[in-house]
DNA sequence: CGTATACATATCGTCTAACGATACGTCATG
DNA sequence: CATGACGTATCGTTAGACGATATGTATACG
Protein backbone atom coordinates (compact mmCIF):
# COMPACT_ATOMS: atom_id res chain seq x y z
CA UNK A 1 0.00 0.00 0.00
CA UNK A 2 2.24 2.66 -0.99
CA UNK A 3 0.65 4.50 -3.75
CA UNK A 4 -2.36 6.71 -2.33
CA UNK A 5 -3.89 7.91 -6.07
CA UNK A 6 -4.83 11.38 -4.05
CA UNK A 7 -6.05 12.15 -0.30
CA UNK A 8 -8.90 15.00 -1.01
CA UNK A 9 -8.24 16.10 2.29
CA UNK A 10 -4.99 17.17 1.69
CA UNK A 11 -4.88 21.06 1.20
CA UNK A 12 -3.47 22.44 -2.23
CA UNK A 13 -0.43 24.32 -3.11
CA UNK A 14 -0.73 27.67 -4.58
CA UNK A 15 0.60 26.99 -7.83
CA UNK A 16 -2.46 24.19 -8.49
CA UNK A 17 -4.92 26.16 -7.08
CA UNK A 18 -3.68 28.93 -9.74
CA UNK A 19 -3.96 26.47 -12.76
CA UNK A 20 -7.00 24.80 -11.81
CA UNK A 21 -8.57 28.65 -11.12
CA UNK A 22 -7.59 29.45 -14.80
CA UNK A 23 -9.12 26.18 -15.75
CA UNK A 24 -12.49 27.15 -14.07
CA UNK A 25 -12.58 29.42 -17.02
CA UNK A 26 -12.77 27.29 -19.61
CA UNK A 27 -10.62 24.43 -21.21
CA UNK A 28 -6.86 25.49 -22.24
CA UNK A 29 -3.53 24.26 -22.75
CA UNK A 30 -0.50 24.10 -20.56
CA UNK A 31 1.01 27.75 -22.38
CA UNK A 32 -2.29 29.42 -22.05
CA UNK A 33 -2.75 28.58 -18.39
CA UNK A 34 1.33 30.05 -17.71
CA UNK A 35 -0.33 33.16 -18.93
CA UNK A 36 -3.03 33.79 -17.77
CA UNK A 37 -1.74 32.93 -13.91
CA UNK A 38 0.98 35.31 -15.03
CA UNK A 39 -1.41 38.03 -16.12
CA UNK A 40 -4.33 37.62 -13.40
CA UNK A 41 -1.78 37.72 -10.64
CA UNK A 42 0.34 40.78 -12.09
CA UNK A 43 3.40 38.56 -12.55
CA UNK A 44 3.20 37.87 -8.81
CA UNK A 45 2.66 33.40 -9.49
CA UNK A 46 5.21 33.15 -12.59
CA UNK A 47 5.27 29.55 -13.15
CA UNK A 48 8.06 27.65 -14.86
CA UNK A 49 7.87 24.57 -17.17
CA UNK A 50 8.83 22.23 -14.97
CA UNK A 51 6.13 23.40 -12.48
CA UNK A 52 3.60 24.05 -15.04
CA UNK A 53 3.56 20.76 -16.79
CA UNK A 54 4.40 18.48 -13.40
CA UNK A 55 1.62 19.87 -12.40
CA UNK A 56 -0.60 19.11 -14.69
CA UNK A 57 0.17 15.45 -14.76
CA UNK A 58 -0.14 15.11 -11.18
CA UNK A 59 -3.15 16.53 -11.76
CA UNK A 60 -4.26 14.21 -14.05
CA UNK A 61 -3.11 11.51 -12.31
CA UNK A 62 -5.43 12.69 -9.29
CA UNK A 63 -8.37 12.99 -11.85
CA UNK A 64 -8.45 16.58 -10.73
CA UNK A 65 -8.65 17.50 -15.04
CA UNK A 66 -8.96 15.92 -17.79
CA UNK A 67 -7.42 16.07 -21.46
CA UNK A 68 -9.88 17.04 -24.07
CA UNK A 69 -10.59 19.82 -26.68
CA UNK A 70 -10.65 23.57 -26.56
CA UNK A 71 -13.90 25.59 -25.78
CA UNK A 72 -13.07 27.69 -28.46
CA UNK A 73 -11.76 25.31 -30.71
CA UNK A 74 -10.47 27.50 -33.79
CA UNK A 75 -11.35 25.93 -37.37
CA UNK A 76 -7.69 26.01 -38.03
CA UNK A 77 -6.25 22.39 -38.73
CA UNK A 78 -3.43 22.22 -36.38
CA UNK A 79 -1.79 25.37 -34.59
CA UNK A 80 0.47 23.41 -32.54
CA UNK A 81 0.71 20.16 -30.94
CA UNK A 82 -1.00 21.58 -28.53
CA UNK A 83 -2.92 19.80 -25.22
CA UNK A 84 -5.85 20.93 -23.87
CA UNK A 85 -7.15 20.36 -19.96
CA UNK A 86 -10.35 20.80 -18.80
CA UNK A 87 -11.37 20.23 -14.57
CA UNK A 88 -13.49 17.59 -14.24
CA UNK A 89 -15.96 16.69 -11.61
CA UNK A 90 -13.84 15.92 -9.11
CA UNK A 91 -11.48 18.67 -10.19
CA UNK A 92 -14.90 21.14 -9.45
CA UNK A 93 -15.11 19.91 -6.05
CA UNK A 94 -11.74 19.96 -5.39
CA UNK A 95 -11.24 23.42 -6.12
CA UNK A 96 -14.60 24.57 -4.66
CA UNK A 97 -13.30 22.93 -1.46
CA UNK A 98 -10.40 24.63 -1.37
CA UNK A 99 -11.57 27.98 -2.27
CA UNK A 100 -13.78 27.60 0.92
CA UNK A 101 -11.01 26.77 3.04
CA UNK A 102 -9.36 29.51 1.86
CA UNK A 103 -12.61 31.77 2.20
CA UNK A 104 -12.55 30.59 6.24
CA UNK A 105 -8.98 31.71 6.18
CA UNK A 106 -9.72 35.50 5.08
CA UNK A 107 -13.07 35.46 7.52
CA UNK A 108 -11.01 34.55 10.31
CA UNK A 109 -8.18 37.14 9.57
CA UNK A 110 -11.08 39.60 9.13
CA UNK A 111 -11.87 38.97 12.55
CA UNK A 112 -8.73 40.54 13.47
CA UNK A 113 -9.02 44.39 13.63
CA UNK A 114 -5.10 44.63 13.35
CA UNK A 115 -5.54 42.51 10.13
CA UNK A 116 -8.50 44.13 8.37
CA UNK A 117 -6.72 47.39 8.58
CA UNK A 118 -5.10 46.63 5.42
CA UNK A 119 -7.64 44.26 3.89
CA UNK A 120 -10.32 46.23 2.29
CA UNK B 1 25.73 36.13 -3.33
CA UNK B 2 24.01 32.93 -2.62
CA UNK B 3 21.97 34.11 0.29
CA UNK B 4 18.87 36.21 -0.17
CA UNK B 5 17.25 36.39 4.02
CA UNK B 6 14.05 37.05 2.03
CA UNK B 7 12.33 37.91 -0.89
CA UNK B 8 9.34 39.40 0.44
CA UNK B 9 7.79 38.88 -3.19
CA UNK B 10 7.74 35.22 -2.77
CA UNK B 11 4.47 34.17 -1.83
CA UNK B 12 4.46 32.34 1.37
CA UNK B 13 3.24 28.47 1.59
CA UNK B 14 -0.55 27.43 3.69
CA UNK B 15 1.64 26.81 6.38
CA UNK B 16 3.43 29.40 7.37
CA UNK B 17 0.76 31.35 6.94
CA UNK B 18 -1.44 29.66 9.54
CA UNK B 19 1.19 30.43 12.00
CA UNK B 20 1.04 33.87 11.07
CA UNK B 21 -2.21 34.09 11.54
CA UNK B 22 -2.42 32.29 14.86
CA UNK B 23 0.53 34.67 15.70
CA UNK B 24 -1.61 37.37 14.49
CA UNK B 25 -3.67 37.13 17.89
CA UNK B 26 -1.09 37.60 20.46
CA UNK B 27 2.16 36.30 21.36
CA UNK B 28 2.05 32.07 21.21
CA UNK B 29 4.54 29.73 22.08
CA UNK B 30 5.06 26.73 19.08
CA UNK B 31 3.06 24.23 20.70
CA UNK B 32 0.25 26.59 21.26
CA UNK B 33 0.49 27.97 17.72
CA UNK B 34 0.12 24.03 17.00
CA UNK B 35 -3.20 23.81 18.78
CA UNK B 36 -4.44 26.90 17.52
CA UNK B 37 -4.34 25.81 13.44
CA UNK B 38 -5.38 22.26 14.20
CA UNK B 39 -8.78 23.96 16.15
CA UNK B 40 -9.58 26.30 13.64
CA UNK B 41 -9.23 24.81 10.58
CA UNK B 42 -11.60 21.82 12.28
CA UNK B 43 -8.09 19.87 11.86
CA UNK B 44 -7.68 20.16 8.48
CA UNK B 45 -3.90 21.53 9.09
CA UNK B 46 -1.89 19.43 11.32
CA UNK B 47 1.51 20.59 12.15
CA UNK B 48 3.77 17.80 13.12
CA UNK B 49 6.97 19.54 14.97
CA UNK B 50 8.87 19.01 12.29
CA UNK B 51 6.90 21.35 9.64
CA UNK B 52 6.10 23.71 13.17
CA UNK B 53 9.83 24.22 14.13
CA UNK B 54 11.56 24.59 11.30
CA UNK B 55 9.05 26.74 9.99
CA UNK B 56 9.59 28.77 12.65
CA UNK B 57 13.33 29.30 12.40
CA UNK B 58 13.02 30.22 9.14
CA UNK B 59 10.38 33.24 10.21
CA UNK B 60 12.98 34.19 12.79
CA UNK B 61 15.47 34.24 10.27
CA UNK B 62 13.35 36.17 7.94
CA UNK B 63 12.88 38.63 10.59
CA UNK B 64 8.83 38.33 10.27
CA UNK B 65 8.69 36.85 13.90
CA UNK B 66 10.53 37.23 17.11
CA UNK B 67 11.10 35.48 20.59
CA UNK B 68 9.79 37.62 23.23
CA UNK B 69 7.61 37.35 25.68
CA UNK B 70 3.79 36.32 26.57
CA UNK B 71 0.91 38.24 26.30
CA UNK B 72 -0.87 36.53 28.72
CA UNK B 73 2.36 35.87 30.90
CA UNK B 74 0.87 33.86 33.92
CA UNK B 75 2.08 34.60 36.87
CA UNK B 76 3.77 31.21 37.44
CA UNK B 77 7.37 30.94 37.88
CA UNK B 78 8.09 28.50 35.18
CA UNK B 79 5.64 26.86 33.45
CA UNK B 80 7.98 24.66 31.11
CA UNK B 81 10.57 25.92 28.76
CA UNK B 82 8.49 27.97 26.44
CA UNK B 83 9.88 30.33 23.31
CA UNK B 84 7.14 32.91 22.93
CA UNK B 85 7.16 34.15 19.33
CA UNK B 86 5.12 37.69 18.32
CA UNK B 87 4.91 39.21 14.78
CA UNK B 88 7.66 41.58 14.16
CA UNK B 89 6.22 45.25 12.08
CA UNK B 90 7.60 43.41 8.92
CA UNK B 91 5.74 39.95 9.78
CA UNK B 92 2.70 42.02 9.99
CA UNK B 93 3.10 43.67 6.75
CA UNK B 94 4.23 40.36 4.81
CA UNK B 95 0.86 38.81 6.37
CA UNK B 96 -1.22 41.37 5.36
CA UNK B 97 0.10 41.79 2.30
CA UNK B 98 -0.06 37.43 1.58
CA UNK B 99 -4.28 38.03 2.62
CA UNK B 100 -4.55 40.62 -0.01
CA UNK B 101 -3.08 37.60 -2.67
CA UNK B 102 -5.57 35.38 -1.01
CA UNK B 103 -8.14 37.90 -1.55
CA UNK B 104 -7.77 38.63 -5.29
CA UNK B 105 -7.64 34.97 -5.75
CA UNK B 106 -11.44 34.67 -3.68
CA UNK B 107 -12.86 37.69 -5.51
CA UNK B 108 -11.84 36.40 -8.97
CA UNK B 109 -13.03 32.61 -8.20
CA UNK B 110 -16.58 34.64 -7.17
CA UNK B 111 -16.72 36.30 -10.66
CA UNK B 112 -17.32 32.85 -11.95
CA UNK B 113 -20.72 31.72 -11.74
CA UNK B 114 -20.08 27.94 -12.08
CA UNK B 115 -17.65 28.59 -8.48
CA UNK B 116 -19.62 30.85 -6.73
CA UNK B 117 -22.33 27.98 -6.25
CA UNK B 118 -20.56 26.69 -3.42
CA UNK B 119 -19.09 29.72 -2.32
CA UNK B 120 -21.67 31.43 -0.21
C1' DC C 1 6.07 6.46 44.89
C1' DG C 2 6.07 5.25 40.29
C1' DT C 3 4.35 5.62 35.99
C1' DA C 4 1.50 7.25 32.39
C1' DT C 5 0.12 11.21 29.90
C1' DA C 6 -0.07 15.87 28.20
C1' DC C 7 2.92 19.61 27.35
C1' DA C 8 6.99 21.52 24.90
C1' DT C 9 11.02 21.87 21.96
C1' DA C 10 14.41 20.03 18.74
C1' DT C 11 16.65 17.24 15.04
C1' DC C 12 17.00 13.83 11.53
C1' DG C 13 15.80 11.32 7.25
C1' DT C 14 12.84 10.92 3.53
C1' DC C 15 10.05 12.32 -0.03
C1' DT C 16 7.41 15.62 -2.72
C1' DA C 17 7.15 19.52 -5.30
C1' DA C 18 8.87 24.01 -6.93
C1' DC C 19 11.97 25.91 -9.88
C1' DG C 20 15.24 27.08 -13.53
C1' DA C 21 17.96 25.20 -17.28
C1' DT C 22 17.87 22.87 -21.16
C1' DA C 23 16.05 20.75 -25.13
C1' DC C 24 13.11 20.04 -28.94
C1' DG C 25 9.68 21.40 -32.19
C1' DT C 26 6.28 24.61 -34.77
C1' DC C 27 4.91 28.86 -36.67
C1' DA C 28 5.15 33.74 -38.12
C1' DT C 29 7.94 37.75 -39.23
C1' DG C 30 11.50 40.43 -41.30
C1' DC D 1 17.10 31.87 -43.07
C1' DA D 2 17.36 33.67 -38.76
C1' DT D 3 15.05 35.37 -34.90
C1' DG D 4 11.73 35.17 -31.63
C1' DA D 5 7.14 33.87 -29.79
C1' DC D 6 4.58 29.77 -29.00
C1' DG D 7 4.24 25.11 -26.99
C1' DT D 8 5.52 20.83 -24.55
C1' DA D 9 8.71 17.96 -22.01
C1' DT D 10 12.53 16.34 -18.93
C1' DC D 11 16.34 16.80 -15.82
C1' DG D 12 18.99 18.31 -11.70
C1' DT D 13 18.96 20.95 -7.71
C1' DT D 14 17.01 22.61 -3.69
C1' DA D 15 13.55 24.05 -0.31
C1' DG D 16 10.26 22.64 2.43
C1' DA D 17 6.66 19.39 4.38
C1' DC D 18 6.21 15.60 7.09
C1' DG D 19 6.64 11.80 10.38
C1' DA D 20 9.74 9.44 13.52
C1' DT D 21 12.47 9.92 17.11
C1' DA D 22 14.64 12.03 21.13
C1' DT D 23 14.63 14.61 25.31
C1' DG D 24 12.76 16.82 29.13
C1' DT D 25 9.13 18.85 32.41
C1' DA D 26 4.73 19.13 34.74
C1' DT D 27 0.66 16.79 36.28
C1' DA D 28 -2.73 13.33 37.22
C1' DC D 29 -3.72 8.83 38.94
C1' DG D 30 -3.42 4.43 41.28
Amino acid sequence: MRKRAEDPRKPLSLPVIHILLALAEGARHGYAIKQDVEERTGGAIRLGPGTLYEAIQRLLDGGLIEEGAADDEPANGQVAQRRYYALTARGWDVLREELRRLGAILDHARANPRLRKGLV
